[in-house]
DNA sequence: CTGAAAGCGCTTACAG
DNA sequence: CTGAAAGCGCTTACAG
C-alpha cells in the first residue's frame, strides 16, 4: 500500500491540509470538533507525518548528535561511555528527540566526522564529550559551526564554549583531603592522562589538598596513568619504590588495578595504603573491594548535557550556558571505613554503603 | 550568512541545479570539464547538500537505527553491548550512514519506541537486538512493518525475521565438552535467563553435550541466572550443594561472579571446580582470572549486522537472511590449561593466551 | 551532455 | 477558524 500522506488525510476528514498540520502540531487555533474528526481518522489510519518533509520546511529535524572523539575508543572498557549514552538517551526519549551517536574509531573516522555531523538537515544539534589534545580539532570546528554545540567535560582551548563537567578539581581534592583525614602522610596519585582536562584537573585537585594540609609535594608520588585497570596496576607498580601510605587513583578502573598490584606486592589496602577513586562505576569490582571514591552521577550528566542542548537549540540566541554538577565522596573499605559514626566493626554487611561528604 | 543552496552552487558555476546535483551524486553523464568546474565551486564553497531535502525526494534517508529494547537496560553493566554499539557504528562509518541509537530505558519507553522508530523519513531501516520475551512485541512489529529490520540474536518467535546469530548450542556444547575433556563428572550450569534465546541456547548445548558424553542430567546442577556478576555469585552458591567438580556460565560476568563464590566457600578453580565462560570480553577481570571461555566476536557481529540490513535495504526484494558466526573455545587457567600441547607448567607468563578449538 | 519542470510531503504566512 | 498557495532544497524523468 502507498504511504499515507497529509492529503489523505485531509481528504478522509474533509479538511484542508493545512487544517491537518494544524492538528498534528497541536496550533490551538483549530475548532474542536474538527479537531476530534481529524484526530480520529489519524488514529484510524495510524499516520505518521514525514520526518523528512517536516525537517525541510521546518529546517528542524527532531535528532541530536552525540559524538565521541577518538581518544574515546576506550569507551568499551570503561562503563563512563555507556553510562552517558544511557543519560543522552534518557534525555532523548523524554523529549521525544532521536540520537545520533558518532564514534571515532580512528584518526580518518575523526577527519570525516565533521562533515558528517554538520550535514545540514541532519542534526539540530551536538553534544561532544571533550577529549585529549588530538580530538579539539574537532571540538574547535563543531564549536564554531553553525550548530549548537554542547561540550562534555571542560574543553582544553575552546575558552567561550558552552559545556557541562564536574569540578574536578574539587572533587580531586575532597578525595585527597580525605585520605589525610584518615592519617595519610605520603599520598601518592596515579593521574589521568596529562593531555585530557579530566587528568589535568584532578591532579591539579590533588596538588591543592597536599597544599592546604602543609605536607610536602613529592615528584615520585606522581604517576601519569590512563584510566585503565592495566594502566593502575603497572603505575602502582611504579610508585612501590616511593613507598606510599596512601593513593589518590584519578578513576575506579585505575584504582582497581592499582589494589590488584599493591596485594601482589603484599601490601594491605587499606592497612598499609589507603586508597580511593573516582567515579563509583556502579560494577561489581569497586562494591567487591568496598571502594571508596567519588561518585559523580555520570547518567545524569548526560541528561543534563541533552538538555542544556535543547535549551541552545530552542533559544539560538541564548548566552553561553555552563553547568558544574555535584560530586559525593562515597566511603568504603579501603579508605577511612573505621571513621564512620557509628561502626560497628568488621560485622558490617560487606555492602552497607556509607557516605560522609566534603562540602 | 545564509546557507547555500544547490541553486546558489549552480548560478557560480554557470550550470543549471541539474547538472550539480548529479556531479554530487557522481552521475556519469556529466561532461568532464563542467564536472570540474562545478566541484570548484563546491570546494570553494564548502557546500553540503541538505540532507532532509535529499531524504524528501530519494526516500532515503542514510540513517539506520540500532534498537535496544528494555531487557537490555543492563546495557551498563555488561560490556557486550557497548561492543556491539561499536560494531554498528564502525560499518556506519564506513558506509558513510548514520547510527541512530534507541534505547529503551523503561516498558514506558518501549511502548512508544515503535512509533519513534518507523516515524516516516527517518529511517532506512534498523537493526534490534533480541531480547527477552517482554521485547518479543516490539520486535514483532518491527519485523512486520515496512521498514527493513534485521534481528541481532535469534529472535524468540518471529520465524521468518532475518537475523545474525552465533551458533549458542554449538558454543555451549563445546564449553561443556571441554570441561568433560578435561575430566570433570558433575558438570553444573549457571544459565542465561530462560524468558531469552540466549538463555534457551545455551542452556541445549549444555545438555548436548552431556548426552554425546552419556553423563546423566541432574537439575540439582542447573541454576537459572541473569548473566550478572552478582547473579553468578548467587547462582554459584545455590549450587555448592550440588557438589559440582566443572562448571559452565552463560556469560564471563556469570563465571566471574561464580569464581567469587566458589573461592569464598574454600573451593579452589580449576583444581576442585573447573569453569568455563562464555564471551571472552575483553575485561581486566577475565584475564586477571584466566578466564576459560567461549570467544564470540560481537564488534564483527555487529559490523556484520549492520551490513546485512544496508543489504535489505539496498534490495528490498531480498530474499530472508540469515548469518551464523564462528565462536572459539578459548583455554586459559580455569579449564584445561594444563591440558595444552608444550604447557611448560607455572612459569607460563600470567597473560599468555592459547588456543584450542573444538569444531 | 544539459536544462526546465515537476514533485517529494510537509509548514506557514496570507486572506477571508 | 479555515483554505489556497508558496516554498523548504533537493532528484529525476523528459526533451533536446
Amino acid at each position: 500500500m502507498p504511504e499515507l500522506t497529509l492529503h489523505d488525510i485531509a481528504e478522509r476528514a474533509s479538511v484542508s491540509k493545512s487544517t491537518v498540520s494544524r492538528v498534528i502540531n497541536h496550533d490551538p487555533h483549530v475548532n474542536t470538533n474538527t479537531r476530534a474528526r481529524v484526530e480520529e481518522v489519524i488514529r484510524a489510519t495510524g499516520f505518521t507525518p514525514n520526518a523528512a518533509a517536516r525537517a525541510l520546511v521546518s529546517q528542524l529535524s527532531g535528532t541530536i548528535g552525540l559524538v565521541l572523539p577518538h581518544s574515546v575508543s576506550m569507551f568499551f572498557t570503561d562503563p563512563y561511555f555507556p553510562h552517558l549514552v544511557k543519560g543522552v538517551s534518557q534525555a532523548c526519549n523524554k523529549h521525544n528527540m532521536i540520537m545520533a551517536l558518532f564514534l571515532a574509531d580512528s584518526a580518518e573516522d575523526q577527519k570525516n566526522l565533521f562533515a558528517r555531523v554538520t550535514r545540514k538537515g541532519l542534526l539540530d544539534g551536538v553534544v561532544v564529550q571533550s577529549g585529549h589534545h588530538g580530538d579539539q580539532t574537532l571540538i574547535h570546528q563543531l564549536v564554531n559551526s553553525r550548530l549548537p554545540t554542547l561540550v562534555a567535560g571542560r574543553p582544553l582551548f575552546e575558552k567561550d564554549a558552552s559545556y557541562i563537567d564536574i569540578d574536578n578539581v574539587a572533587a580531586a581534592s575532597k578525595a585527597v583531603t580525605h585520605l589525610i583525614a584518615c592519617g595519610c602522610q605520603r599520598i601518592a596519585t596515579l593521574t589521568g592522562p596529562s593531555e585530557s582536562a579530566v587528568g589535568v584537573d584532578r591532579l591539579q585537585g590533588y596538588w591543592q589538598a597536599l597544599v592546604q594540609a602543609g605536607l610536602p609535594l613529592d615528584r615520585e608520588l606522581v604517576v601519569e596513568s590512563d584510566f585503565t585497570e592495566l594502566g593502575g596496576y603497572n603505575g602502582a607498580k611504579a610508585l612501590l619504590k616511593a613507598k606510599p601510605d596512601g593513593l589518590f587513583a584519578a578513576s575506579d578502573l585505575t584504582a582497581i588495578g592499582a589494589i590488584r598490584a599493591l596485594r601482589e606486592a603484599g601490601l594491605c589496602v587499606p592497612g598499609d595504603v589507603a586508597v580511593v577513586g573516582f567515579d563509583d562505576m556502579p560494577i561489581p569490582q569497586v562494591t567487591d573491594l568496598g571502594l571508596t571514591t567519588i561518585r559523580q552521577p555520570v547518567v545524569q550528566f548526560g541528561v543534563k548535557a541533552a538538555e542544556m542542548l535543547l535549551e541552545m537549540i530552542q533559544n539560538p540566541s541564548h548566552p553561553r550556558l555552563i553547568e558544574i554538577m555535584e560530586t559525593e565522596l562515597v566511603i568504603r573499605k579501603t579508605c577511612g571505613y573505621n571513621l564512620l559514626a557509628g561502626h560497628g566493626g568488621e560485622n558490617q554487611p560487606a555492602f552497607s554503603r556509607d557516605l560522609i561528604n566534603y562540602r
